[in-house]
DNA sequence: GTTTATCTACGAAAAAAATCGTAGAAGTGC
DNA sequence: GCACTTCTACGATTTTTTTCGTAGATAAAC
């Protein structure tokens, strides 16, 4: 349960995604799939760029990399869970005043909602209330 | 309900929390009360670099001012709750993967949720639902 | 009315973050 | 083996954001 105190940049929450959601990969790949993301208008990433980004994560202790094989593979060093979380409080903090309630409100009313997710919420309150 | 395009620096949303917290404030004011906040241990904010940063929200579009007096005063203008929604949806895109509802979840997990709360979302879930 | 404090404007330095170019090593295809 | 591609390392540039110093104007204090 190791605290997060690294702060990652856009750009590296942006590399994270892309590691927990694909596992560890390449820095090709990475690079491949955030320009593919970003396709209409912006100009593309050049390679290097990704390449020194996962470098500096590498160093920061963002990320880990088998260095095996010539073709390095990165992989998040830290939990996705975990880092939500972290960034979540900040976030609330900073933009809510730190008020969770009121973000989640302005969630709930904002995003179109199924009935499965109101469900699931409403099952996650039960469970609050009843503890 | 004019679309918000211009993203605040996080430094830019500080001032703006203070705006909406307070009303329309004096640059004196804004800068005395960041300090405040941030008292222990980090160094101070100068007096110009307040002023400075108010000045471009100014130019920006971020803020109005009054310059009636030689003594300005700077209003938010944009609104808090428009201001919440904007960030509030890059922030899940970024940080959620666009999971509104894992970031609702996380929330109401990690957060300690008063029986007010709850019973807040609870009626605000049924209007959703009868709607 | 002269000194002192406070304000804005403005430029520029410092810090942080993102981007890229180049060099050289290592692999691939023929 | 030789040309071609792909990779890492590394330094350096560019862009963005934050910070502050200085100058001149205005107000306040006495």
């Amino acid at each position: 349960m190791s605290k997060i105190n690294i702060k990652p940049t856009e750009s590296e929450l942006e590399i994270l995604q892309t590691l927990w959601e694909h596992g560890a990969s390449t820095v090709r790949f990475v690079n491949d799939f955030l320009n593919e993301k970003r396709s209409s208008g912006q100009k593309e990433i050049g390679y290097t760029t990704t390449l020194k980004l996962m470098q500096l994560m590498h160093e920061k202790g963002l990320a880990s990399r088998n260095e095996e094989s010539r073709t390095h593979i990165y992989e998040a060093k830290v939990q996705e869970g975990e880092m939500q979380k972290a960034l979540l409080e900040k976030f609330v903090d900073k933009t809510f005043r730190g008020s969770a309630m009121k973000m989640v409100m302005q969630a709930l009313g904002n995003h179109k909602t199924s009935k499965e997710e109101l469900d699931e919420i409403k099952a996650l309150i039960s469970k609050i209330e009843n503890k």
